[in-house]
Parts: C-alpha cells; sequence; structure tokens
DNA sequence: TAGAATTCGGTATAAAAATATCGATATTGT
DNA sequence: ACAATATCGATATTTTTATACCGAATTCTA
C-alpha cells in the first residue's frame, strides 16, 4: 500500500468499479487483474497497482474478490445511493441531458433545470424546469452541490459566479469558456472552492481529426513505396 | 524548438487557436504568454514552452503575433475549413449534437444522423437522418472519417465494429463501454486503426463528486477547531 | 501429491509533463 | 539616451504517472 491516489487514477477507481458492479449482477465472483485492465483500458499492472495503493489485497492465482472489492471502491469513493444534481441552461445539450436514462443507473439523480427563458420554464414536467431567479434558493433548501453548465457562451461565466455563490461546489462545463472559480471567488468573496470539469465536444472532435491526420502522416513516413 | 508534441500540448493547441481567434476577431494584433495561459487554464510558463515546441518565435517584452501564431497553429494542426462528421444514434444525446449551433462556429459540420429505428429516420430534415443501413455506403461516398456513438451501451461494440469496417477513423463515444480498436481489427481484418475519445457524462459527475468530499475531507484535517 | 502454470505484489526503472530559474533583450517612460 | 521593467526562451529540476521486472504464492492438472 503505497503511493497517492491521484487524478488519473480516481477516474479508473470509478470505471473499475462500473465494471465489478456489471460483473456481480452476471454471477461472477472473482476477477482477475487483466480482465479489468482490458475492461477500461489499461494494463493489469495498472490495475494491481490501483489496488494496492487503496489497500486492496488479493489472491495469488486467485485473483480478487468481486464483493470486498467493490465494498472497498464504494467507501473510497465515498460513493452515496444517490447523487443529486441540477441543470442549468436548458437548450439542447441541457435538455437531452435532463432525461439522459444513463444517468439513473449510475445513481445519478437530476433534481431540476434552470433556464432564464420564460418559455423554457416548466415547473409541472417530469424533471422541472424552473426561473434562474429561484436557482439559489433551491440549490441551498435541497443542499445541491453539483451542477451542469450548459448555458451560451457569453453568459457562462456570470453563471458561473452565480453558481458558485450559491453554493455550488462541482461544474460539469459544457461551454467553451475557461471558468475561474478563484477569480470568481475573489470577486464575490466567497471562501468556498469549487472543483470545475470541462467537456468540450467540438474541442474533442478537432482533436480527433488532428491525431487521425498525424497518424496517416506518420504512416506515410514508415511505410515506403 | 526542443521537445515532442505531447496529448495535452495538443489540446491546449486548439484552445490557443480559438481564443487567438476572438482575439483577431476583437482587432487585437498582439498576446502575451500569460494572458493565453489565463483564457484556457495554463501558466504561461507552459504556453511558451508550447510555441518553443512547434518552432513559434515571440519577441521580448512585445509577445506573440497574433496572426503568425494562427497561420503556425492552423498549420500544425492541419486544420481545414470545415470537418464533416456524423452522429450514430439519434437518441437524446445524438439529436442535441445533430443541432448543436456550436458546431458551426468551431468549423465542424454535422452532415447527417443514423439510427436503426425506422421512427427516428427523416431524410428530409435539416440534418437527415438516415436507417443505420444507408451507413457503409454513405461514409464510403462522402469520405468521412470522424463520427460521433451515442447509442444504447449494448450495442455499441457492434456498432463500432460496423463504423470501423464503413472506414471511420475517429469516434468521439458518448457510451459507458470501452471500444477497442484492435480487437475489432483482428476480428473484421480491417488494416486501418480508429482513434477513440470517450465522453462519459455520468463518470465526469461521479468523479466531481468525489473530488469534493475529498477537498471537503481534507479540510477538516488541515482546519483544526 | 508433485509439478506446471499463472497471478499477485512490491520494487525499481523509465517516461511524460509541468514547474522553476535566470539571463537576454526589446520596449517604455523619463 | 538611459534606466527600469516586463517578457521571452532555454536549461535544469521536480513531480507525476506508467511500465518492467521478478520472486512468492496459490491453484490446477496429471
Amino acid at each position: 500500500m503505497d503511493g497517492r491516489i491521484h487524478g488519473p487514477m480516481v477516474l479508473r477507481l470509478a470505471r473499475y468499479l462500473r465494471v465489478l458492479e456489471k460483473l456481480k449482477g452476471l454471477g461472477f465472483v472473482k476477477v482477475f487483474s487483466n480482465n479489468l485492465g482490458d475492461a477500461i483500458g489499461a494494463t493489469p499492472a495498472v490495475v494491481r497497482k490501483d489496488f494496492s495503493v487503496i489497500g486492496i489485497t488479493g489472491n495469488k492465482r486467485g485473483g480478487y474478490n468481486i464483493d470486498s472489492l467493490i465494498a472497498r471502491l464504494v467507501v473510497v469513493l465515498g460513493k452515496h445511493d444517490v447523487e443529486n444534481v441540477v441543470i442549468v441552461g436548458c437548450g439542447r445539450i441541457g435538455t437531452a441531458l435532463l432525461n439522459y436514462r444513463e444517468f439513473s443507473r449510475e445513481g445519478i439523480r437530476v433534481v431540476a433545470g434552470f433556464d432564464s427563458n420564460d418559455e423554457r420554464v416548466d415547473p409541472k414536467a417530469q424533471v422541472p424546469i424552473h426561473p434562474m431567479s429561484d436557482f439559489p434558493e433551491f440549490v441551498r433548501r435541497r443542499r445541491i452541490e453539483v451542477a451542469v453548465l450548459a448555458v451560451p457562451d457569453p453568459v457562462a461565466t456570470a453563471v458561473f459566479e452565480l453558481m458558485v455563490d450559491a453554493g455550488i461546489r462541482g461544474v460539469l462545463n459544457f461551454t467553451s469558456v475557461e471558468l475561474k472559480c478563484a477569480a470568481a471567488c475573489e470577486e464575490t468573496g466567497c471562501a468556498e472552492e469549487c472543483t470545475v470539469h470541462n467537456v468540450n465536444i467540438g474541442l474533442e472532435i478537432e482533436n480527433l481529426f488532428y491525431l487521425i491526420r498525424l497518424k496517416r502522416a506518420s504512416e506515410a513516413v514508415s511505410l515506403p513505396e
């Protein structure tokens, strides 16, 4: 049990947990490091090291026990039964996420959406959409900590500051804007930090184009003809 | 001009380019490494190093010239006027992306969607949705190289193999399934490689919860009282 | 039951990426 | 023109993350 828990590793731990739950559902009892490695795209050595770091021990030649693995991962990841989130900005992406079915399977519940456009407001919907003005009180009352930001780029920063002020501590950012919590905190005087993760779909696609061109170029060089 | 171009750096280069185009639109002529660093969330030293690696030289005390920066980045990233992509799976996420407005601003054009559910097929729509059976020919005829995969998890692997066979070389994967191109290639005998990027929204949200809990725990320890 | 095959687990090594440092130099202001 | 200042750019260092290796242990097979 050496080394520290770091970013990439935490992501893998969450992935392991998902795979393990599926395996358990299929009736499996034990699993090997290479199986898990295949399932999440890592080498067996990485898997074993990860487990070692969080204090999980397997059986030589016998692999790991799925139940104990799940139990430990749940503790380490601090996973709750359901994680409540809200969606801010109910345009195309926001609306899609409001009703994203995969969430429920992953223990995530979207409790509400918010939008500044009155036409989109619909408090009676299955997942209600409230006006943006209700956001701060809603977040405080329901103790919401994580929100998805899916507003147009030009208002991203302003909305983000509002969210941090209201008490949001984690944001999944679908805008192209780099959100800086420190700056927001300085301006508003809030003491808490807010963790931001970016999901930049356009950037990912551009990157794919770059990578395949790069691969093609290197192939052209390495394959003379 | 030392060092190699690596993954994280390529992502930054694409980000620089976006910011620079905006700055140019605002009439700016030159820019400093710390400005760009702020804009994409990096330190000035990283920015300078990145530019050094791709052979861009600035002026001491004078910063970098935006036009030459853009010109060089476009070459390095091999950016075209428009990048054509298709969306496979027109459920909630897929449909949202079909009409995602941000794409056009980023030089990405969604030329079609595909779905195996006939009710979703609509070849007359602004962005036409074709039956899945038309996919291989469409991809070959239009020389599509990049696709977004937004189908349900259980069919992800099968659809992915079909896509690789059809000639897709880059996939933005919205499913929770780890797609392995090598395996797909072995089975189908295709020689080409396919680059996959994963966008796992549920995982990102889970990760946010973990990180804020971690932060809170460490604060509790470090703040005695 | 003996041996062969596998798998874990720790250490050591390597690779990747970010950060720090600091001299050089161009611009600005006086 | 000269000093002050801010910025680049190269090298060196540190940190982070992944890989390679190999002995030990356990299960499986014959």
